[in-house]
DNA sequence: AAAAAATAGTTAACTTTGTTAATTATTAAC
DNA sequence: GTTAATAATTAACAAAGTTAACTATTTTTT
């Protein structure tokens, strides 16, 4: 790694060990941080398979089944088989699961703000792009 | 949140479920992710203890205790028992610890050569300095 | 068209890694 | 000098992950 890359790696070291530290914390409006990740994903991916769910986390199918059983028993998302295909069941977000996502004041909104507070505008947005283009870089 | 605020929490949402996803593969040289991080920890924080790193994690005591005694057990990092305060175990990374944080391709790493591969060098060093800056707040 | 292979998800048995409560050893404070 | 606080550990347990084996369904092959 030469000199640029180190001060970039060391940064986003510090960036990981947060993410990691307040991931950990648990329990915003009763369900666990893994909870509302899932949920939140399901929101963002609505009519998701468990499948993929488990592929975006890097997380066994059994695994995953248990959080989803968990989460549709708890009524925060609810699966409709597929007519298509019977093996498939979608996934979306109930009336509950979206008022946790909504109003749940979640660490990267919080991060989101204090950006907002610390950097210019356009500092925020060339930030926002530059994360952008590597993650691109990186996910493909 | 306003428009320039979701954008970025969009693109940091993405940063996070990578970086779940990629923090969830195990063994590197034996060992696994959180065991890789504690050592680098330690590596980078020379002398620190316990107490620090649970605080640094967001973990408790007790569970950084087993991992530290793993860690000790297969020499990748020792304690020293503080003359000052006998309560007090300074730890420090072993050559054996320090061979795998040298030697493991860890996905920072890699993260940190293709943002220097898509990116050009100043946008480099300016994302860097960006995030330095939104860590800096948050992390205060 | 029937048999074989593949796919989506679940169940079961188990492991890892976390938690809280209680304990030990040591130091600091009144 | 007793009491309170601190650093770390042990014990008992809970949460969340794993692999292997299973069910149900669809797709492919022959």
């Amino acid at each position: 790694m030469n000199r640029a890359e180190r001060k970039f790696y060391e940064v986003f070291t510090d960036l990981q060990c947060f993410i990691l530290a307040n991931m950990n914390r648990s329990d915003i409006n009763g369900v666990t941080a893994t909870h509302y990740n899932i949920i939140e994903y399901i929101y963002r991916n609505d009519k998701c398979i468990l499948k993929e769910i488990a592929k975006a986390f890097n997380i066994s199918p059994p695994a995953i089944s248990k959080q989803l059983k968990f989460l549709i028993e708890n009524s925060f998302i609810e699966q409709q088989q597929s007519s298509l295909d019977r093996r498939i069941f979608n996934l979306s977000v109930t009336d509950k699961g979206k008022f946790v996502i909504d109003n749940s004041e979640n660490f990267r909104e919080t991060i989101a703000k204090k950006a907002s507070k610390t950097l210019t505008k356009d500092d925020l947005k060339n930030l926002t792009e530059l994360l952008h283009k590597v993650l691109a870089e990186v996910m493909k």
